[in-house]
DNA sequence: TTGTAAGCGTTATCAC
DNA sequence: GTGATAACGCTTACAA
């Protein structure tokens, strides 16, 4: 008999709980102190001093019904004295869910830090979810394989709620995986074509992409050439293939050429855009980078900007107006779109359908690297 | 008698686990199927599967003693085959740690993407934090305060090993907080004045300040400018002080104003510092942003650059060889000082000393805006 | 070497 | 409305 019921006694957390304060030392409370928490007031530290059980605790700290209002109250107070917060794990493994948002980037560093997109749609992901109580767990990747990798963790590991995928190439291998796994809720930033009925916030290229040509087509531009990123990405084929169209039905020339993004990408198909001949009057970029890059060497082989050349540049960042003349550009509230896709993932993960949403509309920010397309166009 | 014992085998888990498979149906599976993971390949199945306990599969999958290698191997093998990974909420509850570092962000989104040194940092930081199974968890703040408020409850809720403390400023909240929290590792990057102690990872602002007025005088210069970011930024105090020793050192003219790292910053205190005679031959801004911007307007003002001024930036990104001239820079290898971070913040999450440790040296990467100061100086 | 079960700090179910 | 306790999935002390 006795050691059945010693058990019992044992198997319950108040009496095991102060028997780990104050019976046992060394080893054990070593690692304790290691591991890192000092403050490891619990909820039965909680229902201890207000009184009650830890399961009225546990109501009356997550607003649910099961309390009396008069012991709601002393628990919170009780808790707030304590300095009570709920142990993430411990909340994670109950509740199986973790309050937390998965982001992979896979880019190369220098590439993301030029790119002002990505860390203001972060930044505006960031800030909504902190409305939330949600946070954003961050994973760098090296290379394509090591994405899929490290979102099949995840996925085993329970260790997000939801994941947002960005830069989505065709036949990306992140949808093939997502679709396998359909109880993980993911949001794809990318055209609805590429996401294989992923959940999808897509941006409006097409729509900007009229807005642009027909813009250059009134100043009266006929030959306008583009500098897109790498054709891998989703992106820069939808907008490639997008300008074809839009320029077919003004009737003008259009001719794309795609680099890496860097400086050097820039000017070199600036360079061969200029070659031949007539040349292009107009020229878009897809990054502000590129466009830099392009204008400055356009300038150095004697182009006036916007007298001979007219400069675009896709995205709005500081630099374009901390560059002379400043940059016309098609902009867009990035971190409002983050904001967005930060409540798109939120009602996934709620259970909610959301198809297909759009990011905020690109605008035309008219600056002074556009104007009328020259009279006459000689080549230098 | 029988209550007890019909209790005390309920307790065991590998019944109460069978029992929830196959008897009870309906509300629970439902829950359980809601809240994400499919896959719920536990510990237990592993343990039956290859026939053996529980502890013997987590021993052999933690590469720990306890267990013949011939079990290992089993169950290595019929772990993968199951395509088990740890949940990741069970095993920081167990273990009391969660292989997440946190940081959390206080800036303002366009400024944050306008500046390449955090992003290249985050990257750095996450690659190497991926080499030992970490992640980052991030947060963005809005304002000091709540930068403080998420920092507390990470600290409480324990969803942090250890915090990287960036953008420090004078007398930070933020340093007290920690030394309040002793058990929580903390890397602060900042001047090893300002960190109150904490493990510091140091930028040799110093030197580098002292190499570029050094160059800059070498080139003739006798009267240099700059642009510092704000001023309650600790490492723009510390700059300052420094620019104004290494000035006076060299009998060079130094005058610093203080700007928000925007293009509209820079151009006004270029346009401020050029205004004053003799005007300074040289400008030193302290990010490529404001460098930029002023480049510009100093053209626009119809200064030669750099035959009549000279321009420097602070750090390296893509922007600076965007530009013509491409621009002389103090430059780093920022990603090489977030691998060195997360090194450093593992480290300390094992319980090593830390102490002060070095970023990476600048090194001076002299391009096209920089040149011998004018014979004479007139103002325009 | 192996298995048993306590323990991590919550949530949620179930009697009372 | 309240308290007891099973459950979440793992680690680890301890018994066998």
């Amino acid at each position: 008999m006795m050691p059945i019921s010693d058990r019992l006694i044992y198997n319950k957390r108040v009496f095991t709980r102060s028997a780990r304060a104050s019976d046992k030392d060394g080893i054990e409370r070593k690692e304790t102190v290691m591991a890192g928490q000092k403050n490891k007031v619990t909820i039965f530290d909680v229902a201890k001093a207000s009184g009650v059980s830890s399961s009225a605790v546990s109501y009356a700290l997550n607003n649910k019904p099961g309390v009396s209002e008069a012991t709601r109250a002393k628990v919170l107070k009780v808790a707030k004295g304590l300095g009570w917060r709920p142990n993430g794990a411990a909340q994670a493994l109950a509740r199986a869910n973790t309050s937390r948002i998965g982001v992979v980037l896979a880019q190369e560093a220098r590439l993301l830090s030029a790119e002002p997109y990505m860390m203001e749609l972060l930044a505006g992901l960031g800030a909504e979810l902190e409305q939330h109580d949600y946070s954003m767990l961050l994973r760098f990747a090296i290379g394509r394989d090591n994405e899929v990798v490290i979102l099949k963790d995840w996925i085993a590991t329970g260790n997000v709620d939801a994941l947002l995928l960005v830069n989505l190439e065709m036949d990306d291998p992140r949808v093939a995986l997502l679709n396998e796994y359909p109880e993980m809720p993911a949001l794809a930033l990318c055209d609805p074509s590429l996401s294989g009925g992923l959940p999808v916030m897509r941006s409006l290229d097409m729509q900007a992409v009229t807005k642009a040509v027909s813009y250059l087509h009134d100043l009266g531009h006929e030959r306008i050439g583009r500098v897109g990123g790498p054709e891998s990405f989703g992106h820069s084929y939808i907008r490639d293939a997008a300008f074809s169209d839009a320029a077919a039905e003004l009737g003008v020339r259009y001719r794309c050429l795609h680099a890496d993004y860097t400086p050097k990408g820039g000017i070199e198909a600036t360079k061969r855009l200029l070659s031949v001949n007539p040349r292009p009057t107009a020229i878009i970029y897809d990054n502000d980078v590129m466009a830099m890059a392009g204008m400055g060497i356009a300038r150095e082989m004697g182009f006036d900007i916007p007298g001979d050349l007219s400069i675009m540049a896709w995205d709005d960042s500081f630099m374009c107006t901390a560059v002379f003349p400043h940059l016309t550009v098609m902009g867009r509230d990035i971190v409002g779109s983050g904001h967005r896709a930060a409540q798109l993932l939120l009602k996934l993960v709620d259970g909610e359908q959301v198809g297909v949403a759009d990011e905020y509309p690109y605008e035309l920010r008219e600056r002074a690297s556009t104007g009328p397309a020259p009279a006459s166009v000689e080549q230098r």
